[in-house]
DNA sequence: GTCTATAAGCAGATAGAC
DNA sequence: GTCTATCTGCTTATAGAC
């Protein structure tokens, strides 16, 4: 079985990229078809599952990439202080500074909120977990901890949200600075 | 000319229900015709540019109930503190206590965000003022009060897209305590 | 593993009767 | 102002050749 012409986590990257820039329902498999290279008959020899597992795969890459990206950093065995900045520096190149959206709000709406719900919720668990339990080591109590990483958490999304609807991703860079 | 069976408003209500429950893409003309009681064909009579003008008219629409429920409040006579409270009031109603997303989270994804960037970043600017002013009256200069007006706004968006990932609201609601 | 061709159905949009 | 019926093109998905 010779390889496929086009590696499959490139192939997930480009998926990534245009469920990002387009939505779930956005994303038709016509626009997948050009963002990656392949043909339409390809990509479901790729998923056989069509649409659906084809953004179920993406989302376990993101998560993938998120966590080598965020989480890692998070779970390092620097100081704190260091980490939380390095953790701000994978947070920005994740996003592109700001230019790409988040799986979690595109893949919540609509339909594909109820098929994805528990992997978004899951994904946002472990983020919170890791900042929260980095923000204990560095002294804050349990309940403190988990609010101000859930605090973080959500000004990450709605940055990401102004950002995009201004078209100004300056909201995006101060509020990476908290 | 007899009158609509259906006030524009009540329309207007349901297209924007039905706008915030599937995004832009996901809203189809079937699902707008079923959402808000009318044939395909009355509602291209209400809105002859189509699905897109339906969309531009909710956005006006829902622009001046936010105006009603949010601005206005914040813009009243009271003291700061108390209108910040009916602000928070008026939010927490205007977002269904978190169920309902926001419109400038869903109509910035895609095609739909090409065409409607101008009208989301001028929401998010008179928001931002109002709020900005009243943070002023209440003692702060004048970039303390852009920063925290804008941070507000920024938390606001990441507590729905973050209710909605999880489907658990007490995000929204602690967050609108702030 | 890739492609072209095509099926079946839904999308947005319109015509014309009432 | 509403409806049914319809058009056209795009949608997801598949068949089968190479």
């Amino acid at each position: 079985m010779p390889a496929a012409i086009v590696p499959k986590d490139e192939v997930l990257d480009r998926l990534a990229q245009a469920f990002r820039e387009n939505g779930y329902d956005g994303a038709s498999i016509a626009r997948l078809s050009e963002a990656t290279g392949l043909g339409k008959a390809s990509l479901y020899h790729y998923f056989k599952g069509g649409k659906q597992e084809m953004a179920a795969a993406v989302l376990g890459h993101v998560g993938g990439r998120f966590s080598n990206m965020v989480i890692a950093p998070l779970r390092g065995t620097g100081q704190p202080a260091r980490r939380l900045r390095a953790m701000s520096a994978g947070l920005n190149d994740f996003y592109s500074q700001g230019r790409s959206s988040c799986i979690l709000d595109l893949f919540g709406i609509g339909q594909a909120g109820e098929l994805f719900r528990p992997q978004l919720k899951g994904a946002i668990h472990r983020f919170k977990n890791a900042l929260g339990d980095l923000l204990r080591e560095a002294g804050l109590d349990q309940t403190d901890a988990e609010t101000k990483a859930e605090d973080a958490i959500v000004a990450l999304q709605g940055a990401l949200v102004v950002s995009r609807a201004t078209g100004d991703r300056s909201v995006f860079h101060r509020v990476l600075e908290e």
